[in-house]
Order: C-alpha cells, then sequence, then structure tokens
DNA sequence: AATCGTTGCGGGCATATACCCTTTTTTATG
DNA sequence: CATAAAAAAGGGTATATGCCCGCAACGATT
C-alpha cells in the first residue's frame, strides 16, 4: 500500500473546511476567502496591494485580481496611492456593513471547528503554517 | 486581537504545502493534483469519472475538467465505458512512465515534508480529512 | 413497449491561485 | 540631472475547484 500523499491530505482537508465556511457566510453573499480579505483590508487601510498580498501570502496578481472581485461588489475601494505605482484598497461602508454581519456566522463556525477538532489539533493547525 | 481563521490558516499551509510538490514534479511535467490524480487512476482503471471524484473527493465536473488535462498531456485515455454514459479512464503508456519516473520525487519531498513536519502534526493531517 | 426517475457527462459561469511579461513610476547612482 | 535599477500594477494564460443546467443513456414499472 501507498502513503497518502501529505499534501494531498492537506488539500482535501482545506477544501472540505472552506466549503464548510462558504456555506456559512453565503447568505452575507461571500465566501471565506472574501470575509479574510476584508478583514485584512480593514486591519491596514489603506493598503496596498502588494502589501495585503505579503499579509495573506498571496501571490500579488491574484490579489488584484481578488480585490477586484469584492470591489465589484461594492466592498471595497480601489484608489491612486500617493505613490503613483500603488493601488490602495480600503473598505467601503458596505463593506464594513457586510463585514459586522459575517463576523458572528463567521464565529460561530469557527467555534464549531474549533469544538470538532479540540484544542490540541488546533494547535498543531498554527503550526503548520509557520513550519511549511 | 482577533483569532485567526482556522479555514485561512489551513488553506495557507495547503498552498504552500502545494507550491512545494508542484516544484518537485515540475521537472516531469505535471503538478500534485495531477500526480494523485494519476495514482488514483493507477489503481482503479478503467475508472469512470464519478467514481474517480467520489475517491478524491473532488467535484464530478472537475474530475471531468482535471482528466482532460491529463489527456492533452498524453498520460491518460479517455473511452466510453459499458454503460454508454460512462467516460472511463486509464493511464496510457506514457501516463505510467511518467508516474514511475514521479514517484522517487514525490517520495523525496514527502519524506522531507514528514521529517519538517515530525510524526504528531503528520498525524494530525489524517485526521483532519476524517473530522472535517 | 412507453414512460419516468436516476445516473453520468459536458458546458456555462464564477472564484481562487500562480507564473510570466510589459508598462508605469520611483529611487538610487554616477 | 540623466539614466539605470527596482518596485507596483496589470494583463495573458493556465490549472483547480464548485454549482447549476441540460442532454443522453439506463433501468424499473406499468
Amino acid at each position: 500500500m501507498s502513503t497518502p500523499c501529505h499534501c494531498v491530505q492537506l488539500r482535501k482537508a482545506a477544501r472540505k473546511i472552506g466549503a464548510r465556511y462558504d456555506a456559512v457566510l453565503a447568505p452575507v453573499g461571500i465566501n471565506i476567502a472574501q470575509f479574510s480579505l476584508l478583514r485584512a483590508v480593514e486591519r491596514r487601510q489603506p493598503v496596498s496591494l502588494t502589501e495585503l498580498g505579503r499579509t495573506l501570502d498571496l501571490d500579488r496578481s491574484t490579489m488584484g485580481r481578488n480585490v477586484r472581485v469584492v470591489e465589484k461588489l461594492g466592498l471595497v475601494r480601489l484608489d491612486r496611492g500617493e505613490d503613483q505605482r500603488e493601488a490602495v484598497v480600503s473598505l467601503s461602508e458596505h463593506g464594513v456593513a457586510v463585514l459586522r454581519v459575517a463576523e458572528p456566522l463567521w464565529e460561530r463556525c469557527q467555534r464549531q471547528v474549533a469544538d470538532q477538532l479540540g484544542p490540541t489539533r488546533l494547535q498543531l493547525l498554527g503550526e503548520l503554517g509557520q513550519l511549511l
């Protein structure tokens, strides 16, 4: 028999948990990636795409596209920074409102997942990001 | 302060580890998703798209598209099954050859990851799939 | 044999993600 | 100050992934 691929296992777990968070957030019209993006923007706004990418550990071009999606939803604003090269992102009022509604939904899901995994595995989960 | 989102953590870890396996497999011209697909095909061939999807825990339409990619690479064959609705997949000779070359590369990466994470965290990976 | 519910695909649509290349703007250097 | 190097976006291309819808084939029931 062959060992299961650690990467495949991890991806599978990520898909599953993602679907869960997505379902919880669906009533608000956003998914977990967008929720995470909005939170990151709120904490650092106004913030450039590059900095956002560094923060979320995503490719800059990925950031640009993901931001465009939430921009179309009217959740964030995109402006030019002082540095004319930068595109700086900030939450719109609508974005703030959506975030406020989404937060308790997310928290409930987060808690359920935490209970289901237990503190030990949660701890390990956090360590994965550091180690890889 | 806000708790980090378990889902986001997991996705991030999955992206990172995925990039690693992808890099290792790049010389063979496939990525980890395709490697995993080829292995699944080899073990069950000839296998229908639906069954493959169930096996890999992927949406059937996703399976269809992913299979088409490796088909274009000449790694698998797609035929009609006895049941005329089914599209059955099997490895081509080239697919087998690529798999044989890819396996040792994958194994080395797999071992490195295992060493880096240690047994406890490795075990977590397996458990996540079950629990989520 | 005609019909109807089920199953299996394929296509359309959308998001997430990454890599590469080009253009624009800034900055550092001679 | 002029110019070259560096930084920031943006667009192109490609894969992975999921949902929904429609079509075709299969099987059971009448």
